[in-house]
DNA sequence: CTCTCTGCAAAACATTTGCAGTCGG
DNA sequence: CCGACTGCAAATGTTTTGCAGAGAG
């Protein structure tokens, strides 16, 4: 979370905008893509920039698709917290796992690792995409 | 686990015999860099695709870094588990998270997700790494 | 012999970066 | 005004692919 000054230009506030108007993740093409298609001139450098922001001052999250590309999405919370997430369309509910921080913390000390991080995401396809 | 032919070339063996000398993750790209080092001529698309075929066939697990860059490893078992992975140099210990596969169904039923995967994997920096 | 595998180089992609001009505060 | 921000194009880095020849079974 890196407090930095951040400067609300044109591109900035549409890509919040963007973001604000789903629960899904998205990756910077889509984004891109999906705000050209809407009108707004925006360079793709922009909006990975601006992106790259977010996820440092813990606004957005960012996470890994399997074919490595990454998508992100703003959460609601800083609060550590988990994804279910829809593989098709990208929606996601963020869901908190009980006793996952604890068994990790313990899990790792048994074993001597230290300075541990976790990342636990549930992949499926919702309602909407279910349907043929 | 598509059950396909594989053919024991010489360089799907290196390979496989790379792997199961250490129980660390690693790249494509390091795995054949480590290769080429230790005498064993192989193109690198050659790594890529055998890499490959191991995940498919279930033989091995296929990881993301946090940068994107998938890594590789040789999988003990082939019942689902999870991985505690040192972020430094790749070693890592399969291990069992207890409840995380009845609440992740359970949770994603409930939100109407269906044909549901989960990943879990905890990072750290393992004991060897740890001393400065 | 036949079909899979291999190597190489080219292609495909996602992401980052250098730079000169733009614009928010 | 000043420094952060932007767009573009070029650079980077990983992974994939096309193709002709090699080699496993």
């Amino acid at each position: 979370m890196a407090e930095v000054e951040r400067r609300a230009t044109r591109q900035r506030r549409a890509i919040e905008e963007a973001l604000r108007g789903t629960s899904a993740f998205v990756s910077a093409q889509t984004l891109h893509a999906r705000l050209r298609a809407g009108g707004e001139s925006i360079g793709l450098a922009t909006v990975y920039r601006a992106l790259a922001g977010l996820v440092a001052d813990g606004a957005a999250d960012m996470i890994r698709r399997d074919d490595g590309e990454a998508i992100y999405r703003l959460c609601s919370t800083t609060r550590h917290h988990h994804h279910l997430v829809c593989r098709d369309c990208g929606k996601a509910v963020e869901v908190q796992a009980p006793q996952d921080e604890a068994w990790a913390t313990e899990l790792a000390q048994r074993h001597g690792f230290s300075d541990i991080w976790h990342t636990l995401e549930i992949f499926g396809t919702c309602t909407a995409c279910a349907r043929p």
